[in-house]
DNA sequence: GCTTGACTTGGAGCGCGCTCCAACTTCTAG
DNA sequence: CTAGAAGTTGGAGCGCGCTCCAAGTCAAGC
């Protein structure tokens, strides 16, 4: 375990400020990293691979809470192992769910968007000056994916 | 257009909050709603499939602010349509690249999982009491698709 | 008429995920 | 040795997207 890279070369690499990256060790989410001798962090490449799943966490939209939790799991060692596993797996299931959400409605906005073309070609052709708006009148989609499905009250 | 869903029967059709409702309509997200003869909402089924677009919007994590800038082309009028359809288009590639983005990190999830399941194995073969964690050394990714890569200072 | 409950408004508050400031120390180049 | 860049800490601040509170109005059933 090489430590080599200071903090500005981590963010340089991983895309994130080193503001950032001294936040995510406050929080316990990147274990405390190695010190050159004047106490500045001196990452490894063990560091490295940490920092980069976090970020496909992060990319799959898991909160930084869950990811404490799982940060917490594996500083505890490998008896967490069977944990952790199902903690990706819950939230793997969560980000497929979402993906899907999200390519119907990239689909709608498909056809909105051929919609709207079309309505530009007719617009072009008869010069049609006056009011009357184009409606949003599709198919109800029932596309709920965000936690706003909740129970009020 | 018959004007005849209550607040809460439109909550409970959208997932939405009563409070959300308003708050969208507030900020502009929704034009001002039809009103029954006490002032309570009235929501029209054009309402509903506005409503239902800008859900989609969401879910394909359209900031507020933009869907505040769609809203206000809209209610402008016809000749705003060329405009919206580029502002779709910009969006649905955005989305596309982070379905993308996402999908990629899923694959990922998938291959720790296994690499976790395995590791259980082995355990529950070859009683391995004592330390030596499982580190999180696979092949560096570079998945970035949030706003963290910027140029600071 | 009275109660219950759903609705109204303006404005305050909150959780998340950073982002930055102040004041200071340390490293590097010339 | 010195200047300037880059690093450090604790703590404050911020933008987003809601979420809720207070105080009041309105509608429907008994």
């Amino acid at each position: 375990m090489e430590s080599h890279l200071s903090i500005d070369e981590v963010a340089k690499r991983t895309g994130l400020t080193a503001h950032t990256l001294r936040y995510y060790e406050r929080i316990g989410l990147i274990a405390p990293v190695a010190r050159a001798a004047g106490g500045q962090r001196r990452y490894a490449a063990s560091d490295m691979a940490w920092i980069e799943f976090l970020l496909r966490l992060r990319t799959t939209h898991m909160p930084i809470g869950k990811m404490q939790t799982f940060a917490k799991l594996r500083g505890a060692g490998d008896r967490t192992v069977s944990e952790r596993r199902q903690m990706l797996e819950a939230h793997l299931t969560d980000v497929l769910a979402n993906i899907e959400a999200m390519r119907q409605s990239a689909e709608s906005l498909r056809v909105k968007i051929a919609y709207y073309r079309a309505f530009e070609q007719s617009l072009a052709s008869n010069s049609n000056t006056d009011e009357g708006d184009v409606n949003e009148t599709q198919k109800s989609l029932r596309t709920r994916t965000r936690k706003t499905a909740r129970n009020r009250r």
